[in-house]
DNA sequence: TTTGATTTCCAAAGCGCTTTGGAGACGCTT
DNA sequence: AAGCGTCTCCAAAGCGCTTTGGAAATCAAA
């Protein structure tokens, strides 16, 4: 069933047709009742393809779901993409996943903008001087980063977690409890959040004259394997770590099995600060031990970017200027405590 | 950049144009080769959007996100949905993602398929008599069922696991080692695949002359607090259970959680065998001690749902009669042992 | 030279919607 | 009776593409 039937059907303009169900008012409240009873009845969709030649605007956003071998499905990429979810269903808006193997995100930013099938889109996952940012801001569809890309000057759009203070924080906590030997289980190294809170830890040592021993990070993909594996590599380390901050709950996952597994304690031998997205699948008050963590709920940022970007396709003013730094929270459980003698 | 603007550069008709890219052979191979490069220099793309309008194709798969407030995110849906990307990254497609509350996925479905933005999509999570199939039936648009439906004659074309099977040789296996006492943590009671599973656990204890204790079963949303929160009553009863069979790993680390604070030992104590859907982030060999497993991949079941999607699309037959049936694969591992005496 | 087939291109229609620019009907004022 | 708003409604254009049905040009055959 489209216009052109139902007009037929009504004995009506597709013009009248269309204004009355979009609410225009040059049309008799008498007519509109007909049409929208009508419409219901037919069970009418305006085909939104069609909808979006004429105005421009489909109704929908668009997300680029990076495909890498080394890690098929990303969990934080699923709870984000919960949150957008949320909004969109709220707003009777969908949203359209563009997969993209991560050295050709940049086509496939072009290819879903000229699609025409997105009104704004968001990108993630930022790399030092994302070149990506100057891309999105050359092409006519609105746009937010979630996260943020070091060393760039221009002003862009964006939601990140101020990943700098909180493991800077979390740190700072751990040294009070007496430690002193860290280690740092991160993300890639190339990711900018990876790169803040490596810096975040960094700051707050040598605020007390100690260092990170290279020896002591990993930065790898944040799987469970990737933690178990460099946590045991640590433990074997002649002067292994009494305190390891960990960027996030996955990692911590196999951190806690290898520490485990060496015939530790995590709590009392090893010290454990992980970052909590708030993975609703992996509760650190779920683990073995209640795992200390600096939380920042990554379904809420979801939510917040679909919100942003919508008001944005809405035509509420997409300010370049808008930038959002969310703080993470420093909560205490059993996996933190006093340094071993 | 637009087929008028790129015309006008080349002083070429739009159909020219348009032929000289889709490889119709009517057009002189210098002026294809012509058409080629300036539409490389300039990027030009054809807008999808008209394209699905005139042609009636699109490119890209449908499919309904449920949206629950008890699960927000689903990993196995995350799962599934990385496996549909691999594929539709080869082919080019994209895909649209439609959240829906439960009781709003026909109407969602509509919707999706009168937008005009799809080509082809799944339905999941599927019921007992599910209107949805006759529903999808009703509507023009290629569909495929992931699971089935139990009590409906009619045909359609799935993709499942033989759900029923895998969970009768489990339980089978467990009965060899000497088990008696029996527990399972299913899924949702009115979902399919928990109703095949917990079909095949009866029918293999029936052949034995035993029975499932409902005291023991627990149907819940498949997150690991509830694997913990169940296996915690099901070790409080008079009569536990020695033996225990899991809906999915997710649940089984709630349940190892449980059954640890319990103070017993899984692998001896308790056996478990859970469903793996060969979730990424959750490893059965990475268990403290190693799940014993049926194991299906969700992911590979994504891809194969694409691949048939997108071959109907291109025209190849869609033959209601498409039905496909994994068998799941029985891997033994630490977590299954004798019974004790 | 004419005819017919082949090659190469184009104008225009159409996909399903929104929106612009009227037109007709009606009632009211002068 | 003419003039003027106000209500309602409509025909047609346009969004960016593909595709149909030629037309012009070229070449070979008669």
């Amino acid at each position: 069933m489209n216009l052109k039937e139902l007009s037929n059907l009504l004995g009506l303009s597709q013009t009248t047709i269309s204004r009355a169900l979009n609410g225009y008012p040059e049309v008799n409240e008498e007519t509109r009742a007909r049409v929208l009873k009508a419409a219901e009845e037919t069970g009418y969709r305006p085909n939104r393809v069609a909808r979006r030649l004429a105005t421009g605007k489909v109704g929908s956003l668009g997300i680029i779901m990076p495909i890498t071998p080394e890690q098929p499905v990303d969990i934080h990429f699923a709870e984000f993409q919960s949150g957008l979810a949320d909004e969109c269903l709220k707003h009777d808006f969908h949203f359209v996943i563009m997969p993209a193997e991560r050295d050709q995100e940049e086509q496939a930013i072009r290819n879903l903008v000229s699609s025409g099938s997105i009104d704004g889109y968001y990108i993630a996952y930022m790399r030092e001087r994302d070149p990506r940012i100057a891309m999105a801001k050359s092409l006519p569809l609105p746009f937010i980063v979630h996260g943020r890309s070091m060393n760039l000057t221009e002003d862009y759009p964006y939601l990140d977690v101020d990943n700098e203070s909180a493991f800077s924080e979390a740190t700072a906590h751990l040294l009070d409890l007496g430690h002193r030997r860290f280690a740092m289980l991160n993300g890639p190294a190339d990711l900018d959040f990876a790169q803040r809170r490596r810096e975040g830890v960094e700051k707050a040592l040598r605020a007390r004259g100690l260092t990170l021993d290279p020896a002591l990070v990993s930065s790898t993909v944040m799987t469970d394997g990737h933690g178990f594996q460099h946590m045991a590599r640590f433990l074997e380390h002649k002067d292994p770590p009494t305190a390891v901050l960990c960027a996030s709950t996955v990692l911590a996952l196999g951190a806690v099995r290898a520490i485990r597994q060496a015939g530790l304690e995590v709590g009392a031998d090893i010290s454990l600060i992980a970052h909590d997205d708030d993975l609703h699948l992996l509760r650190p008050e779920h683990f073995s031990t209640p795992l200390s963590t600096t939380r920042s709920s990554i379904r809420e940022a979801g939510r917040r970017v679909a919100e942003r970007l919508i008001a944005a396709v809405n035509g509420e003013e997409i300010d370049a200027q808008q930038r959002e730094l969310w703080r993470a929270e420093l909560i205490l459980r059993a996996s933190t405590a006093v340094a071993p003698a």
